[in-house]
RNA sequence: GCCAGCGUAGCUCAGACGGCAGAGCAGCUGAUUCGUAAUCAGCGGGUCGGAGGUUCGAUUCCUCUCGCUGGCUCCA
């Protein structure tokens, strides 16, 4: 006798024969759409998907963001679907939905050209018109490691021999079969608004041992409108691309005969960094921390003595000389240790905020480096506490308080925080470990900041919590980085001098706020798009005098403004104004101010704003005054 | 480090069965003295990323190498 299964759909109840499909509900409902996916007690399920126990389920249609990941993952098996036709001896890997789309892993000997894309994306759309069901199987192991061997597609049968149990989930589109876990959409004619993007190298289950797939990136959308929309976001991101802008501003540059990962920061760029740095001191100050500068490099035993020669790759190989090895430095922190450790200390005299922006180095493969973002010398903004239990959620409490004071004043007031927890490989006692974490957690409570949980994601040595930041056109970045560090204070046997006239172990906490002068250099000027805001701009001001005779007064404004401590520049070359102020806008330049026979009458400037456009006569006074305001406010917008 | 793609003037890019290497912008010089996004003219500028090989001849074909790009991997 067939088993009934009570179903619940909105407001109406079936009972359906155990293992028919819950599609069949959807005749008897009066929806004007046709849905393409369930959803049952927070998880998606194909509209084939059979009767297995009483459930109570809601339908997903398209255009849903919750779909989209299923949409993209079908995309993906359309992907796989059109090369195994165009291609019929390439191998299928793996091909998941991402962040923002989805990839298709193949094995071919020879590498995917851009033609090749452009046919693959032709056939897609062609089996995408043909509207063919994708339909859900569960065949017993035996038989899909049949089917898939009979279509020689060895990394299938490897993923099923080793994922499958007694019975795995298939998948099918017309000829097309894969070992998947779905859900999907009911067909291949729901994919519409699709593109792929880029072919690249990928490593089988990711193993650099094993075989090296092609990896082919597409994105899809349930509107042609949110594809439009990000492709254009990936245009505009280009547009802000730091590598592009930094040396065409003439904020820094690399160099071939330097090596790769090494920066020269320009003057421009240089300016830019000083007032970083300026402000960062200041605040850093404000909240009763010390400076310390340490060398580029110490003997090889102390990184022995810290773990780094066991536990860090990324150390270039060590110097010799005078009988002993030397390492350049990959951090800063036994550097800090050694200066605590430089007398006994007292209960009293903690906690010790120690800062120092300290440029290290670290061997990063060659094919990992990025502009910026990604080097091999760099400064991060660094700092240890050294603190009692008692004192740790306040200390903790104290730099995330600081840590968005400096973001926000660049404008990055939007964060994604985790708190990544304690890993199951660890060094220290569990008790510290507990009490850390939950410092960590009380300090991002009290912060307000949304926060999500990365269980045992922490490092080796201690629970840490990252923020990243998101930028103008919404880009994550992960800056801020709060570490708990078990590891060195037990290798180093930090301790200081309790009440109780016994000796302890402080806390020992790691943390960077902006990460590396580099990085967070790279993610203003994408963020910024190259559009500093009038306190950080290389040049604040350029005055463009519009004939020779008008230069006298030009550099007079200069001096006067110069005095004020502005950053000023007069355009003396012999070009038009149009000229001047094409190449004023072109560099970026916030203010520009026009003089002329007018101007020089009664003492004041043309004032165009970039971006804005000229803004009339304004006189010398008022000029100084609003300057200095936006200069002193840090403004992230001028306004006269 | 691995896979793939790309390296031609400072920049953006043309180019060529293997036969003296081009444009625009920038630079320099001169003329123009000008009112809100490119005035005109002239000139200079290249081991065609580097090394080796094939060839009468290589920037072009081959090998190696360096750098960059997209990923992978790594990320104390």
């Amino acid at each position: 006798m067939d088993e009934l299964i009570k179903i619940k759909v909105e407001e109406s109840v079936f009972f359906l024969k155990k293992g028919t499909p819950l599609s069949e509900v959807l005749s008897e409902l009066p929806s004007p759409q046709k849905p393409i996916l369930f959803k049952s007690e927070g998880q998606l399920l194909d509209l084939s998907f059979p009767a297995d126990r009483e459930r109570e389920l809601s339908l997903v249609f398209a255009g849903d963001p919750q779909a989209l990941e299923v949409l993209r993952h079908s995309a993906s098996h359309l992907l796989a679907h059109a090369v195994t036709e165009l291609f019929p001896e390439v191998q299928v890997g793996m091909g998941p939905a991402v962040e923002n789309g989805y990839y298709y892993d193949f094995l071919r000997d020879r590498a995917f050209t851009p033609e090749d894309l452009e046919a693959i994306e032709k056939k897609m759309r062609e089996i995408a018109t043909q509207d063919l069901p994708i339909e859900r199987l569960v065949l017993p192991k035996e038989e899909a490691v049949k089917i898939f061997s009979e279509k020689n597609q060895k990394l299938k049968v490897e993923l099923i021999e080793e994922k499958g149990g007694a019975e795995v989930t298939c998948y099918r589109q017309g000829n097309f079969i894969d070992f998947c876990l779905g859900p999907h959409l009911p067909s291949t004619g729901l994919i519409k608004h699709f593109k792929l993007l880029s072919v690249s190298g990928a490593y089988w289950k990711g193993d650099e041992r094993g075989p090296q797939l092609q990896r082919i990136y597409g994105t899809a959308f349930f509107s042609e409108k949110e594809l439009q929309d990000y492709l254009n976001f990936l245009e505009e991101a280009k547009k802000r691309d730091h590598r592009r802008l930094g040396p065409e501003l003439e904020l820094f540059s690399t160099h071939e005969e330097l090596g790769g990962g090494l920066v020269i920061w320009h003057p421009k760029g240089a300016i830019i960094r000083h007032e970083i740095e300026a402000f960062w001191k200041e605040e850093h100050l404000k909240d009763g921390y010390d400076f310390i500068y340490s060398p580029h490099i110490a003997k090889l035993d102390l990184w022995k003595r810290s773990g780094h020669t066991e536990f860090y790759d990324a150390m270039f190989p060590p110097l010799e000389f005078e009988g002993f090895k030397y390492q350049l430095k990959p951090m800063n922190c036994p550097f800090h240790i050694m200066a605590y450790k430089s007398r006994q200390r007292s209960y009293r005299e903690l906690p010790l905020r120690w800062a120092e922006l300290g440029t290290v180095y670290r061997y990063e493969r060659s094919g990992v480096l990025h502009g910026l973002l990604r080097v091999r010398g760099f400064t991060q903004d660094d700092a240890h506490i050294f603190c009692r239990d008692d004192q740790l959620e306040a200390e903790i409490k104290g730099v995330i308080r600081l840590a968005t004071k400096l973001l926000a004043a660049f404008g990055f007031e939007s964060y994604q925080v985790y708190l990544a927890t304690r890993p199951e490989k660890y060094v220290g006692k569990l008790e510290d470990w507990n009490k850390a974490e939950q410092a960590l957690e009380e300090a991002l409570k009290a912060s307000g900041l949304p926060y999500q949980i990365d269980e045992g994601e922490g490092v080796f040595y201690g629970p840490k919590i990252d923020i990243k930041i998101k930028d103008a056109i919404g880009r994550l970045w992960q800056c801020t980085t709060v570490q708990l560090d078990f590891n060195l204070a037990e290798r180093f046997d930090l301790t200081y001098v309790g009440e109780d006239g016994h000796f302890h172990r402080p806390f020992l906490i790691h943390r960077a706020l902006l990460g590396s002068m580099e990085r967070f250099f790279g993610v203003l000027i994408e963020h910024y798009k190259g559009n500093f805001p009038l306190w950080l701009a290389p040049v604040q001001i350029i005055i463009l005098p519009i004939a020779d005779r008008h230069e006298a007064y030009a550099r007079e404004i200069q001096t006067r403004l110069r005095a004020e401590g502005f950053r000023v520049q007069v355009d003396d070359s012999r070009e038009k104004v149009n000229k001047k102020i094409r190449e004023a806008e072109v560099q970026k330049i916030p203010l520009i101010a026009v003089v002329g026979d007018k101007e020089i009458s009664n003492q004041s400037v043309s004032l165009r704003i970039h971006g804005l456009g000229d803004r009339g006569q304004i006189s010398l006074e008022a000029l100084i005054q609003q300057v200095k305001t936006l200069i002193q406010n840090k403004s992230l917008e001028i306004k006269f």
